[in-house]
DNA sequence: GGCCAGGCCCCAG
DNA sequence: CTGGGGCATGGC
């Protein structure tokens, strides 16, 4: 395994995921089934006693080579690469990544943090007081659209039923190629190239995905004009991450 | 109190 | 296939 250094603060609240809270520098979530609490500190050590968490973190991926041939293509992706060292790509449940993914359409980070708390509490199992995991789809199969419109999923509470209904899609999704696999992925309403994106990335850690929302559509028309994902190969998955965040943080300019 | 949000659906041309 | 209106809701 490397050693990576990674950033919590930076890894677990840069949009790629919507479970984690911050108290006070300890993180907590439900990973697994299990109530999870870490600090910066105890981290190296936590993902080297749990495989589970060594997983979901990432740890033996090829960051370092990754990080150096990226800062050598472009000077605003090395800045951003110098501000935030320490961001992973995390592995995700991929049903928990496609529900978020489709509550993220037309909506703000912070709320769709608070959607995500909504459906653990009212769907998913407690496994330790007061610490919900996010719902499965069996747990999720006899919701209605009205349900899910009182709890303040608006638009969206058909695209979840679908997503909740076709979810057996994920069954299958690694043995495609992207295209593909976006293609199936596709086929669930509310499911667009955007959210598909991001499926395969946080979900099965597509690395070569390329998620184009409004921010990345920003940051290429201003730091990269007539470029597209295909310039960042094969890190492409990578250089979008940290350019959203740094984007998102210090603005365009 | 409007404006807008990690897009997508749907329908016109 | 391309473009644009509409969408539930709530945080600012």
């Amino acid at each position: 395994m490397q050693n990576h250094h990674v950033d919590l603060q930076t890894t677990l609240f840069c949009g790629q995921c919507f479970g984690w809270k911050n108290e006070e520098g300890v993180f907590h979530s439900v990973i697994d089934k299990k109530l999870v609490r870490l600090t910066q500190e105890n981290f190296s050590a936590s993902v080297q006693e749990h495989a589970f968490l060594a997983h979901y973190f990432d740890m033996d991926w090829e960051y370092e080579q990754a990080n150096e041939f990226l800062c050598t293509i472009d000077p605003h992706l090395k800045q951003a690469i110098e501000m935030f060292p320490g961001l992973h790509i995390l592995n995700q449940d991929p049903f928990e990544v496609l529900m978020c993914f489709i509550l993220s359409q037309n909506n703000t980070i912070l709320r769709i943090r608070k959607m995500y708390d909504v459906l653990c509490s009212q769907y998913g199992t407690e496994v330790e007081p007061f610490s919900y995991a996010f719902p499965s789809p069996a747990e999720l199969k006899n919701v209605t659209e009205e349900e899910l419109r009182a709890l303040g999923m608006g638009f969206r509470a058909p695209y979840l039923l679908d997503a909740i209904q076709k979810h057996s899609i994920l069954d299958d999704i690694k043995n495609h190629s992207f295209s593909k696999a976006l293609e199936l992925l596709m086929t669930i309403k509310g499911v667009g190239p955007k959210v598909g994106s991001c499926i395969l990335l946080y979900g099965f850690h597509r690395m070569e995905s390329f998620p184009l929302d409004t921010w990345m559509l920003k940051v290429m028309k201003t730091w990269f004009p007539s470029k597209d994902g295909t310039f960042f190969a094969p890190y492409a998955a990578l250089a979008q991450q940290y350019l959203f965040h740094y984007a998102r943080t210090r603005g365009l300019s």
